[in-house]
DNA sequence: CGCCCACTTGATTAATATCAAATACTGTGG
DNA sequence: CCACAGTATTTGATATTAATCAAGTGGGCG
């Protein structure tokens, strides 16, 4: 939970009511081991998930098999929160390492963000970061190059880590196999072998299958045509909270 | 306005004062020439829009020029229905062809979701909608050949212009360049030409730059792997409205 | 130890991009 | 109505990117 917040306070101030609102809003964690599914395509969901540790994903995959992964969550980010909405999942979730997830209900979802308004603005807020999120997988996808592409996803990981406080040094715990930055930017495994062989050999990052580090964020960054901007950090406290300081960018 | 009822009808029934409200809406409609933006990346954006007519894009374009296109909108689409909550755009938006918006200020679309519950929820089914097709889109890049892509694209065309009743025969209007295409698929030109004869050759499609025939819907999808599921298309009739009656699927 | 994975390497092929040129189409002015 | 300019489409040839196939290597673990 602690991780939920602290990616919220990116966006807004909470006072202490609203944070022990947000604190008290779950029940235990629910531990997922890795590569199991949490929700699957056609399920009709009944809560929300939130990701308290590990690394789980979105993915879709079509009838012959192949697989496409739409986006992964760490902690503190929540799984599918208006979903209630639709009737069927169109899509999957899963743990890809092992995870630890708390199940919310509709209901105490509702209650919250009814008593709560600024607590419904900052969980809007990470829809709408993750929707950019999905605009420039996007256009990574249609546009990038392969290399261009995984240093991207790494460039991402790299922010979307710190603001929960999963960075160290330059280094993010990342226990991915190659197959799954395969699925996730649309390359064969042999290609992505390759090109992290390239971005190693270039000096831009290190990487074992169990943690990333990121040599030089500034020549990574520059790569991979990488601008934090999608990710809306730190930009909504001015707004919401109009009488707190706007504070200094991330990173 | 009218398209934008009858898609939203789609998910649910309105009362006639709730189709009243909706109707009264907005002002005028502006138009907008082809190839022209109407939203900026980095704008802060003051309103919402209502295609009324024509088609619209979103784009995202990377610092050396290269462009992806995100997704469209045909009559009836509202784009970026929460983006008040963000401080500026993170991508543009941009007339493809010929476009007529409507504008509707933030203040009005709270009022009316306010009043009517029904209508914020059916406002908010477009935008998981529009989610899920960037899912697809995701899905698609990365997995789709370029063909399947092409035609995949051409499905969800036509399933979507038929809701809003763009649709005679199995004819749409589609006035886009393959450039268009090209920047939608994230493929260069020439292969989309090619591809596009080699679909025309398989007797599955016309295009000639202004209209779309689809000869055989079935072979279509069948060729592009399409399930119109992630359309989400009549789907929340049931649930919204407890006592109407479920429709039977569209197509 | 030996097996199972994941990763790595090399060779080859397929998909798609790029480059360059030719053809068609659209609208405009004479 | 024609000539022309400008743009979009088509074609051909070639280059590049990435996929596939096939065969190692290497580490962790029962």
């Amino acid at each position: 939970m602690d991780a939920l917040i602290r990616k919220l306070e990116h966006f807004t101030q909470f006072t202490d009511e609203e944070r022990q609102a947000l604190a008290s809003l779950s029940d235990l964690p629910v531990v997922v081991g890795p590569r199991q599914d949490i929700i699957r395509e056609g399920d009709n969901p009944t809560g929300v998930n939130l990701i308290v540790e590990g690394y789980a994903i979105r993915y879709k995959a079509l009838p012959d098999g192949r697989r496409q992964i739409l986006g992964y969550f760490v902690s503190g980010d929540i799984c599918d929160l208006r979903v209630f909405v639709l009737k069927r999942m169109d899509h999957s979730i899963a743990a890809l390492t092992p995870v630890a997830v708390r199940v919310i209900s509709e209901k105490r979802i509702l209650e919250m963000t009814d008593r709560y308004p600024r607590i419904m603005r900052a969980l809007w807020w990470t829809t709408l970061v993750e929707e950019s999120i999905s605009r420039e997988w996007l256009l990574s996808m249609g546009q990038r190059t392969a290399a261009e592409r995984i240093a991207h996803l790494f460039c991402e990981i790299y922010y979307r880590a710190r603001i929960v406080d999963l960075v160290e040094g330059h280094r993010v715990a990342l226990p991915l196999r190659q197959t799954d930055l395969a699925e996730m930017t649309g390359l064969s495994v042999v290609h992505v072998n390759r090109v992290l062989q390239d971005l190693r050999k270039q000096g831009l990052i290190t990487f074992d299958g169990q943690v990333l580090t990121i040599l030089s964020p500034e020549k990574l960054e520059a790569f991979a045509l990488f601008d934090p901007l999608y990710l809306h950090m730190d930009e909504g406290k001015g707004t919401v909270t109009r009488t707190a300081p706007v504070t200094a960018r991330a990173g």
